[in-house]
DNA sequence: CAGTAACTATACAGACCTGTCTGTCTTTTC
DNA sequence: GAAAAGACAGACAGGTCTGTATAGTTACTG
């Protein structure tokens, strides 16, 4: 009836916990973790105050599990991106392809973990989940990098990591998509030096 | 006489202005211009509060001075790294010399002018000198690449620019100073490519 | 229908933040 | 030596933040 907030994030069909997790990554991912505070995200999520912590504990909590989201939804789309694709060569290079779509989005603000990591403290507890995320996205290089049969797969897969955080941060700081463009056609040449030779 | 705090930040040889700008180039780097409150600021620096907003106006000001300064200092350090080297080509694989020298040094944070643009709201006043600094470097990548006979000297610069920021990131958040030799690496296969064909 | 679990709304404590203001001390300058 | 300028310490106002506590409401469940 009262249909008059649309947003996902305060569909009351949905458990408080998940409308919170979503209404957490819209503003977390937009403004920035440290600047938006708790009573932004239940307003949004249309929830009490007392659920948030009886669900997550504390705002740290609720951070982390932001950030774990954003990992598994990241990956599966990734990987639901690359499955269109033939062959692991073809997967390598079209990882770019991805982000050139990302980065094209409106919206789009860089890196969450990159993000969340600048804005906390060293050694905080955000930097778990973003090793995490990390050394997802190193075993997928890795992985297509062997199955591409590439001679030496580890110095493979970082140089084509290089290029991918590269071009994040040109696309968020030069705003930049393009960038995408340039860094598909250098994986292009490092892909074909590590596989021919 | 009270030579009792003995970091350069309270020198009272200093004016006022230099030791906040100093004291903010510390704190806001090591711990980020969000959390670090004014009271830290000018108890390091050893200066009363009114001193502060006389001389800057605003918190705001003050982070943008810092980032002013650290642009100036970050250029001539660069550049002066980079006059030892003899030919232009080698400059450009210079770069990444002194950025693996930048990693492996204690309380490397990444790249000041990221953390600051990500810690800031959309729009801030922080992102004006985050993209006068990456105007710099874009600016110093791409003379080099002229000087050094690049058919196509704003490509290579792309390309490079790419590999700076990617070693940058991987630096700070997987801890691995060796990237910058990657880079390099890398940079030397683009650099070669660019001008020999 | 009684009871339980979960949620809402709201007020509050305690800490911290930026920025202003008052008043004192020191140094420079005429 | 007196006046003026600049820097000092510290209190304060007004706001925001996280997290807790209280009390009432809804919804399910045996």
């Amino acid at each position: 009836m009262d249909t008059k907030k649309t947003n996902l994030s305060s569909d009351n069909r949905l458990s408080a916990k998940e409308r919170l997790l979503r209404a957490a990554n819209e503003l977390f991912y937009d403004e920035g973790v440290h600047i938006v505070g708790i009573d932004r995200v239940i307003e949004r999520a249309g929830v009490a105050k007392a659920t948030l912590y009886s669900a997550f504990g504390s705002k740290d909590e609720l951070i982390r599990a932001y950030l774990t989201r954003r990992h598994m939804v990241s990956l599966e789309y990734l990987n639901g991106q690359l499955a269109a694709y033939e062959t692991p060569r073809e997967r390598l290079l079209g990882v770019f392809d991805v982000l050139g779509k990302l980065f094209a989005m409106p919206g789009f603000r860089g890196c969450a973990f990159m993000n969340a990591s600048a804005e906390g403290l060293p050694n905080s507890s955000i930097e778990e989940p973003a090793h995490a995320y990390r050394a997802s996205i190193r075993l997928l290089f890795v992985e297509l990098a062997k199955s591409a049969g590439a001679i030496e797969p580890e110095n493979l897969a970082q140089q084509l990591i290089l290029l991918y955080d590269g071009a994040m941060v040109a696309a968020r700081m030069d705003r930049n998509p393009v960038v995408a463009v340039t860094a598909r056609s250098v994986a292009n040449t490092l892909i074909a030096l590590a596989i021919d030779s």
